[in-house]
DNA sequence: GGAAATTTGTACGTATGTATC
DNA sequence: GGATACATACGTACAAATTTC
């Protein structure tokens, strides 16, 4: 899976959608942790500030939260 | 006005501290456009990407609007 | 119509601080 | 103390939308 920089669609939005859909589909199951943003960010090749931006779109939405020195947890 | 780097409130805080501030007392106007990043960068001496997550703070607590190529709008 | 200026949006990189394990 | 993970803050560059001339 990897995200399209030469389509319109940010990639922090790109990124979004396959979180989502990987929540969806039980990949990452709720109440659990996603991957940490380095793990993230190695995985998909973009900066971890892009990384940061879709999970901070994901907290605003009620997806996910997230703490400092543990990680972002899906929520149940 | 200026903000202190040496509190342990972040930068980005003390910026929404004092335009909500601004707003409350009415130097800007509900309605109207808020000073551009760039103005409020150099009036604070602080980074565009620390203004634009102060921004971005009062557009998720939907006291402002933001439009792209405009400005950013406190809401009436 | 179109070029320039203004303003927000995206994306990168780096460094350091704070919290948890 | 060390390793891991998120938080803050700086800087840069270019894209996209709007306004102005």
């Amino acid at each position: 899976m990897t995200l399209d920089p030469d389509i319109s669609t940010p990639l922090w939005r790109q990124l979004v959608d396959v979180l989502v859909a990987r929540i969806e589909d039980g990949t990452y199951r709720k109440g659990g942790r996603l991957p940490s943003e380095v793990s993230l960010q190695q995985e998909f090749g973009v900066a971890r500030g892009t990384v940061r931006h879709a999970l901070q779109h994901l907290v605003a939405e009620g997806i996910a939260e997230t703490t400092n020195g543990k990680g972002t947890y899906v929520r149940p």
